[in-house]
DNA sequence: GAGAGTAGTAATCGACTGATAACATGTCAA
DNA sequence: TTGACATGTTATCAGTCGATTACTACTCTC
């Protein structure tokens, strides 16, 4: 009864999903490499040998976030003429896999403490936002808006306040959660 | 040659403004009481006394910050019909005093780990709405909009892309910098 | 000036964590 | 089949961290 044995690439990839979870909850510094090793069921020191280091994990989970979300939006956008519209859609999708954002919000907010890890989170905003430009051509105020929104979604959803198995529902929660529903974005 | 002796107040303050400098940068778990009691040039003992834990000093630092966030609001407003764009100038007052909006980033982003902070973390974000709409009078929308612009100015301001200090300028941060100076906001 | 209460420190501890090393087990080509 | 390589684990360690305890020293009052 021995445990099924895959490829490095294939547990690696396994992996880098049981980081997204735990990265997601407890940020950079407050996930364990043990955490992470547990969800995906193997040996803690099994995590450090396939990436080397705890460190370079969240930054290969943050890449691999930022490429996730691109795509997301390049999904979400025609061929021709795309709107913002379009790609709030695809953003909408993004928040139903719940983990993706909240982790990348905690890449930004470790940007702070570390250069490495700040580096690639500035290049991961950065990048997001080019797209979005690039896929709609909209001004650059335009495009900004459409991030700080989606920067405050994330906020929400790290917080629990949307999202699956949200918390006790504050009026003020209601009352910002419907503004959505007459603004266009965030359909549920 | 002995210490000048502080009542537990004055000590307790002082922390307090060590506490927001060190977990701005390290978040939750990325600081340690140690790193804050070297800031504020005490025992690190002394300040798990002062607070009991090291998650009940983090949750003061966070009321704290909040507080002297809906005061700057306060204090930006006149005292009959508040616009927004009154407050987007104590907003700015806030990201000068750059560690304010940061360690509320990292509230916010901790919320998702532990519920204690969590519970704090929404009333405080819900507090600051409230207020926003309270001074200015706004529809919910054009409240959430204003937040979430001031959200994006936090996340900006953690990855050190804004404030003092910034890196190097990308193309991509000189066009959304220059996308505030003509939108009305972020009057550096 | 003595005693009591408050401010603050040194010493220490148990639990945790990332990383290393040594070892074991499965797989595939020749 | 065998041997070489890749997958994966167990054991372990050195460093770190939050918290407790016991102690010291200052200050104020009566």
């Amino acid at each position: 009864m021995t445990r099924t044995r895959l490829t490095a690439a294939e547990r690696s990839e396994q992996l880098i999903d049981a980081a997204i979870v735990a990265f997601a909850k407890g940020g950079y510094a407050g996930t364990t490499t043990d955490d992470i090793a547990r969800l995906a069921e193997v040996s803690q020191p099994y995590v450090i040998r396939l990436f080397g280091s705890k460190k370079a994990l969240f930054i290969m989970v943050i890449e691999h976030v930022s490429g996730r979300i691109q795509q997301a939006f390049r999904d979400a956008a025609p061929a021709e003429g795309a709107q913002l519209a379009d790609l709030a859609n695809g953003f909408d999708t993004l928040l139903a896999r719940r983990h993706l954002l909240p982790v990348l919000l905690h890449g930004f907010a470790a940007a702070n403490a570390d250069d490495e890890i700040g580096r690639v989170a500035r290049a991961c905003y950065g990048d997001i936002y080019t797209l979005v430009q690039e896929l709609t051509g909209t001004t650059p105020a335009e495009a900004r808006d459409f991030i700080s929104t989606g920067m405050l979604l994330t906020v929400l959803a790290s917080m629990r306040v949307i999202g699956p198995e949200p918390v006790a529902q504050e009026p003020w929660m209601i009352q910002m959660i419907d503004s959505f529903e007459h603004g266009g974005r965030y359909k549920h």
